[in-house]
DNA sequence: TACCAGGTAAAAA
DNA sequence: TTTTTACATGGT
């Protein structure tokens, strides 16, 4: 689907080698980063640098990215491993939206009360997606009912249980990983019985081969959310979620998400919490740019709201 | 201490 | 067919 586009430079053989990725802007790594931050529960300050232990055909390796120039749309990827260097790029283009322009968004969101101001601040900002398909359906099971903070604790339980460290991060558990785990096994990192069966049997069909979630990739919108909603366990809000966050198409919402609905009730509608349809309504102008909408006003509460 | 939090499938009506 | 219910943890 997507060429290789950008040129690769391999400056140095060995350890201090690094790829340049030259990427759709604008672009702020370190506002990305900022806000990617600011939607964990943990307080620290945001990392200068984007790292990620992820997965290539299996192996786990530790992913570094730099901006060099806060102006230039041009990154440096560093990996633990220089055997896998094209699949690297690869990963890293997709995990920062490489692909992604901003600046149609720019416009239509130009000259709107409420988004103007926001986009303005918040210029160059693109969200993260997650190395793989898998993590994020496990994500999504995970973040079903309960608060993203109880959510975060469980997937850590996962991770450290059974992921692989690199460093000081954790790679997220391969599908074989989970899928010989039991039941109790996985129920121990948190999970209730009936998540810990959808983890399982999602874990279990990737790896016997019967399902292959990256097709989600080459599918419309409309396909990959009726796909997603076929998997045991996944609903209407967990394919959105999915389409948006793991996928990147930017005019899917969960407009069944509670966080969604307050956020956009607060700046698009009257203040207080919209229902589904009213989520709808409100983004009708971004389309199609809906999710992406969505996202900047997320970020622009958690970047400007006080955090107790 | 209760109650709610970025839902879902299965049971009951 | 539509409506209720059980479920996991963490923050307030």
């Amino acid at each position: 689907m997507r060429g290789d586009d950008a040129e690769t430079h391999l400056r140095d053989a060995g350890m201090s080698g690094y790829l340049t990725l030259s990427v759709n802007g604008p672009f702020d790594l370190a506002l990305c980063l900022k806000v990617s931050s600011s939607f964990s529960p943990e307080k620290a300050e945001p990392p200068r640098t984007f790292r990620c232990a992820v997965r290539i055909d299996g192996f786990p390796l530790l992913m570094e990215v730099r901006q060099p120039n806060k102006k230039e749309p041009i990154l440096e990827i560093t990996g633990s491993s220089s055997r896998h260097d094209k699949d690297l790029k690869n990963l890293a283009h997709w995990m920062l939206f490489g692909d992604l322009d901003l600046k149609p968004f720019y416009r239509l969101a130009r000259g709107h009360p409420e988004l103007s101001p926001i986009i303005e601040r918040l210029h160059g900002l693109k969200p993260f997606r997650p190395p793989s398909l898998f993590e994020m359906a496990v994500t999504a099971i995970t973040e079903q009912q309960i608060s993203l903070a109880a959510a975060y604790r469980i997937r850590l339980r996962l991770i450290e249980t059974f992921g692989n460290r690199i460093e000081d991060l954790w790679a997220f558990p391969a599908p074989e990983r989970l899928a010989r785990a039991s039941i109790e096994e996985i129920m121990k990192c948190g999970l209730s019985y009936r998540k810990a069966t959808y983890v399982s049997g999602i874990a279990g069909k990737i790896t016997d081969g019967s399902l292959d979630l990256d097709l989600l990739k080459g599918m419309g919108d409309d396909d990959a959310r009726s796909f997603i909603m076929d998997l045991r366990g996944f609903g209407r809000w967990s394919a959105d979620y999915i389409l948006i966050r793991g996928l990147g198409r930017m005019d899917c919402v969960p407009a069944d998400d509670l966080g969604i609905q307050t956020i956009v009730g607060k700046h698009l509608g009257k203040g207080s919490r919209l229902s589904s349809e009213g989520v709808q309504k409100a983004l009708g102008p971004f389309k199609p740019y809906r999710g992406l909408a969505a996202f900047y006003l997320l970020a622009h509460s958690r970047l400007h709201t006080e955090k107790k």
